[in-house]
DNA sequence: TCCTAGTTTATAATTATTCTAAACTAGTAA
DNA sequence: TTACTAGTTTAGAATAATTATAAACTAGGA
């Protein structure tokens, strides 16, 4: 799905040289068939797993902030004391676990909302975003 | 509106000591007619203001936990790096201003939802929130 | 008034993140 | 190819928000 080529041109379109550090960070983020909701610290822990490839954590950091003002990922709002951050940049919404501090996306069209306010004088909106907190039943 | 009695009253239905401390950081935040938005930071500004009364950072975050433990006040969700929260405790929702950093309450009534997806199964809604996101026009 | 559990406080510790500046490298041009 | 350089990576230091510690204080009941 995501070809070396393709992660490549992702990162020259937006003025990233692609160093192998973003290449595989790129991989890991974006192969993958499921949205990943992560934080700095998953995400070190995906690349740096068992001795395998050794990428700093500052590189990291770097990276993520790299790739959040490209647009090619966005930070998902939660009151946790660690950013995440969410491969699927697309509009759409969050259940969120507060026992396992999970993320679940919510498709867009699944919240349908047919009255909101209008926003103050002088702005418009950016984005909408829904987030439902789910407790135990 | 809100009298000492009441505000004792408060701190004692919800098992704390009606302390000095407790009690002006009450007033400060409950005493007043809008929805108070704040950090830590911002709280302790409002109390420690020019040499007037004294209470220490620490007491500031032991209370904010506290009232927030006792449903006296709640978080917000952000992305910013300070922890958030606000007076308003009913269900509503918010305007955010990324330029500003300031959130501006939305009555709950102000924004209606006429489909929302079932919850995972084992797990009920426990809230939800609305972010709209703002920028200049 | 005395007692004690609960509270406050200064300060240290911790955690997440950002900064610094030196070493490295991708990409280009000689 | 080689050399150059701007961009990148990195270890480690610095910062910022928050939490922990433990000693001094106090609310409120006996
Ligand atoms: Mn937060
Ligand atoms: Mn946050
Ligand atoms: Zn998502
Ligand atoms: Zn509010």
């Amino acid at each position: 799905m995501h070809q070396k080529k393709e992660i490549i041109n992702k990162l020259r379109s937006s003025n990233l040289r692609p160093t192998k550090q973003r290449i595989l960070i790129a991989k890991k983020l974006f192969d993958r068939k499921e949205t990943f909701h992560f934080t700095a610290e998953t995400l070190n822990q995906v690349i740096n797993k068992k001795g395998q490839s050794r990428i700093s954590l500052a590189t990291i950091y770097n990276t993520v902030e790299a790739f959040k003002k490209a647009g090619h990922i966005r930070e998902i709002l939660t009151n946790n004391s660690k950013s995440y951050y969410d491969t699927n940049i697309k509009s759409h919404h969050h259940f969120y676990d507060p026992e396992t501090k999970k993320l679940t996306d919510i498709d867009y069209q699944e919240v349908v909302l047919n009255k909101i306010p209008n926003p103050p004088k002088g702005k418009k909106i950016k984005d909408l975003e829904v987030i439902i907190s789910l407790q135990k039943k």
